[in-house]
Parts: C-alpha cells; structure tokens; sequence
DNA sequence: GTAGAATATGCCTTTACAAGAATATTCCTT
DNA sequence: AAGGAATATTCTTGTAAAGGCATATTCTAC
C-alpha cells in the first residue's frame, strides 16, 4: 500500500474534498467556496491530491475542473481485503489469538506457553 | 471517515507495523526488530496507532503484545463503498442517473441473487 | 489590447511530527 | 532485595507541512 495516497487523505480538507468530488465533479473555485477556504490554499490542496495520484484535472478555458481518479482508490480497496478477516470471518490465527486471550471461553483450554 | 485513523497509517513505519500485525499480533521489541527501528521509536510509533484506535495493546508481564482493531478498518472499508462506483464498471454518476429514470437494463450480466 | 475572472506560485510564519539520546518505569528472575 | 529485560517518557532538534498574503499567470470578453 502506498502510504503517499493516505497521507493526501489525511488531512481534513483534502479528505473533505475527496468526499465532494466523488459526488460530482468541481472546480477549483468551487471547492473553495464549499469548504469555506482561500482560493490559493483550496489550490494548493488539490495539488496535493492531484500529486498523490487521488485527483485529476481538466482545464476547460479558465477553470481547473477536479474529479476523482479511480486507482488509489481501488488500490485501497484491495489492500483492505487482507483486513476483511478482521471481523468478517472467525477463522485465521487472529481470530485464533483473539479467541484465547479476549475470550472468556468457559471450556476448551490445550495452550501450551 | 476519521482522518485521524488515516492519518496514523499514512507514515510509513506505522504502515508497515500494520502490516506486520495482520499476520500475528507482536510485542514492541518484536515490532522494533523487525522494523530496525530503536525501541523508543517503535514505542512511540505503537501508541500513535493505539491512539488513533487501530491497535490494541494487551499487556502480559513485561511485554505489550499489539493487535489489531476491527473498526477503524471495517469504517474505512464502509467509507470506501462510496467509492466503488469510480471502478466497478457502473460508468459512472451519469449511468446512475440513467439507471432510475430510463431504468430498463437491456440484461447486461447475470447479477441477480 | 485592456479589464477582469479563475487559478497558480512564492515567500513567510507557525505548527506538527519524527528521530535521537538519555532516563524513568514496570515486571520477571534469582 | 538486586539485577536485568521490556517498555514508556521526556527533552531536544531538524524538517515538512499548512495557512496567510501578495503576486504572477492564463484565459475570456469586449
């Protein structure tokens, strides 16, 4: 997992950006207005994205218009599937782990230290 | 979604701690040797993610065993369902729109449960 | 070409964070 | 109780990042 895309969406604003844009797309005025921020921070922050790989940007005439790119977050997504078995299964040895020590299990007991 | 919680993973050793931890909870040492980090390093990186609520540290004697936390990965995880739509074929916002009101799939793929 | 909108860039200040080193704390073992 | 292992904390320092502000750039419209 790139730790350069979690750290674009680290930050308040751009991960509010990120939750704008994947609604539609929007300039960058209009993502200053909406997150209530000056015109050449709201710049700098989706430079930031857009250097991450997060954001892409269309020039039309004047105006920068921002949407979102679909591979890091697909990159997430498939570093996520490893975490899945986190709390959608209870089999693997964390849930083997989990078991022994969370677990206030009144009868199986073989541990050996 | 919790910035915070992205915020944690976004450094690089702490990324690779998870990493680490999805395959067997570790002690601090452990985590420390394994990262080639100095101990107070490790430690301080360790409490960064406890912080953040994605690592839970029992304690057994000495040492501080460290594993994972569901949650911060299941809400990133539901956060990232928005997302999907950027990748999972549905072309997009547009396709959404045609979906509710033209509605009638011509009978693309065979997805019905 | 000039005016004005939309955006980008540069500089500065402040803040946040990570590493290093030394030290404190806690717990086991003997 | 003493020694030692595992871990936490504190203090310092270097550096990166974020906001503010002024200014440069690029495009449209006239």
């Amino acid at each position: 997992m790139n730790a350069a895309i979690l750290g674009a969406l680290a930050e308040p604003h751009r991960l509010h950006i990120v939750e704008l844009l994947v609604r539609e797309p929007l300039t960058v005025g209009e993502i200053a207005a909406r997150l209530d921020l000056r015109q050449p921070q709201a710049s700098k922050h989706v430079r930031v994205l857009v250097d991450a790989g997060v954001v892409e940007v269309e020039a039309v005439a004047n105006r920068r218009i921002c949407h979102l790119r679909a591979e890091p977050f697909r990159e997430l997504d498939d570093w996520l599937a490893a975490y899945r078995q986190l709390w959608e299964a209870r089999f693997g040895r964390l849930d083997e782990y989990l078991d022994q020590t969370a677990a206030p299990r009144p009868s199986p007991e073989g541990e050996q230290p």
